[in-house]
DNA sequence: CGTTTTTGACCAGCGC
DNA sequence: GCGCTGGTCAAAAACG
């Protein structure tokens, strides 16, 4: 269970309040010089109509912010919102309140449900709602108990990976992203009609997991949360770089987390960023060109949140201290 | 027959 | 302590 923290930063309860911190973040672009553009992109390669994928908010760990900005050339400027669906978040928990609800208008408010944007969000780990998860399987001391009655309740916490989500649009629950999952469990989501499944790699000794959830603020929104880091190669190899750009975690390994790190994920989502070093005018086409897409079919944006403070309250171990001009 | 999905039970953490 | 919820387990079923 999310605890305060968790739910706080866990973007299916990130998602509850999206719309409000959409425009709690109303002018990211006064402190960076970086150009203002909007990099687009979209599909999956598996997206039969239209699989919609926004990076946002792709803010992780000890980054630094400018650097993040400049990396992604990111527009602020349209404070575009998925949707503005009034839930109420039942348990307005201290920090669920406190560090949203401040700002609860929305504004200049391009409130472009319409653009079908999603988003990917950062979900920095809580260490206070490790749970059991690598318990070993109950019976290790030898009685066979009935299902996992005699699991020794072990008080260790074992820290959770970082966890990325996607906010993507699709008629999809489960998106390709090049990697095999085996099913493991699916709940139903409180508030929510949609169910939450559980998924695993497939592959040995890969620990990483992902959950896809359907958001019920906007059922055409499939969420996807990302937890851990492939220790394998995609099996199977995508077009372009759509598969590691999905297979994100890898960008919160350790090695990534640095004030490299927008590079560092760029380049795995693009390798032709890597190659220009540096986003240009060209970006977009390399974008498409690398999901083999048509430019025309960018829609999605990329974006920051604008108020560095307010993130740095609503993640705080997640950013260096706010730089003072 | 091996792998994956389904699904009810179980567990931990949290709020009250 | 109790109830709620998210997350996981694991047996059975389904699938290829």
């Amino acid at each position: 269970m999310a605890n305060e923290k968790d739910r706080f930063y866990d973007p299916f309860h990130y998602n509850h309040h999206e719309h409000q911190l959409s425009s709690s973040f109303p002018s990211f672009r006064d402190n960076n010089s970086a150009p203002i553009t909007t990099q687009n992109f979209q599909g999956f390669h598996h997206s039969p109509s239209h699989h919609r994928t926004t990076f946002t908010d792709c803010l992780h760990g000890s980054m630094d912010y400018n650097t993040l900005s400049r990396a992604f050339d990111m527009s602020c400027s349209s404070s575009e919102v998925i949707s503005s669906i009034d839930e109420n978040p039942k348990k307005p928990s201290a920090g669920d309140s406190a560090g949203i609800s401040g700002n609860q208008s929305t504004p200049n408010s391009s409130v472009s449900s319409s653009s079908n944007e999603a988003e990917a969000l950062i979900e920095e780990d809580s260490t206070k709602s490790q749970k059991k998860d690598k318990q070993p399987k109950g019976c290790e001391d030898g009685e066979e108990k009935p299902k996992k009655e005699n699991k020794p309740k072990k008080k260790e916490k074992k820290a959770r990976e970082p966890r990325f989500a996607f906010l993507t649009k699709s008629e999809i629950d489960n998106l390709e992203d090049g990697y095999r999952w085996r099913k493991y469990g699916q709940k139903a989501v409180k508030n929510s009609p949609y169910p939450r499944s559980y998924y695993r790699c497939t592959s040995q000794k890969c620990s990483v997991k992902k959950r896809v959830e359907r958001s019920f603020q906007d059922p055409s929104v499939v969420i996807t949360t990302y937890e851990g880091q492939h220790n394998h190669h995609c099996p199977a190899t995508l077009r372009g770089s759509a598969a590691s750009m999905l297979s994100a975690p890898p960008f919160f390994g350790s090695s990534y987390m640095g004030s490299s790190l927008p590079q560092d994920f760029l380049a795995q989502l693009l390798p032709s960023y890597s190659q220009n070093d540096h986003p240009n005018p060209m970006f977009h086409q390399n974008l498409s060109h690398n999901l083999h897409l048509h430019p025309q079919q960018h829609q999605h944006q990329f974006q920051l949140p604008r108020d560095y403070g307010l993130l740095q309250d609503l993640l705080p171990s997640s950013f260096p201290a706010k730089q003072e001009p």
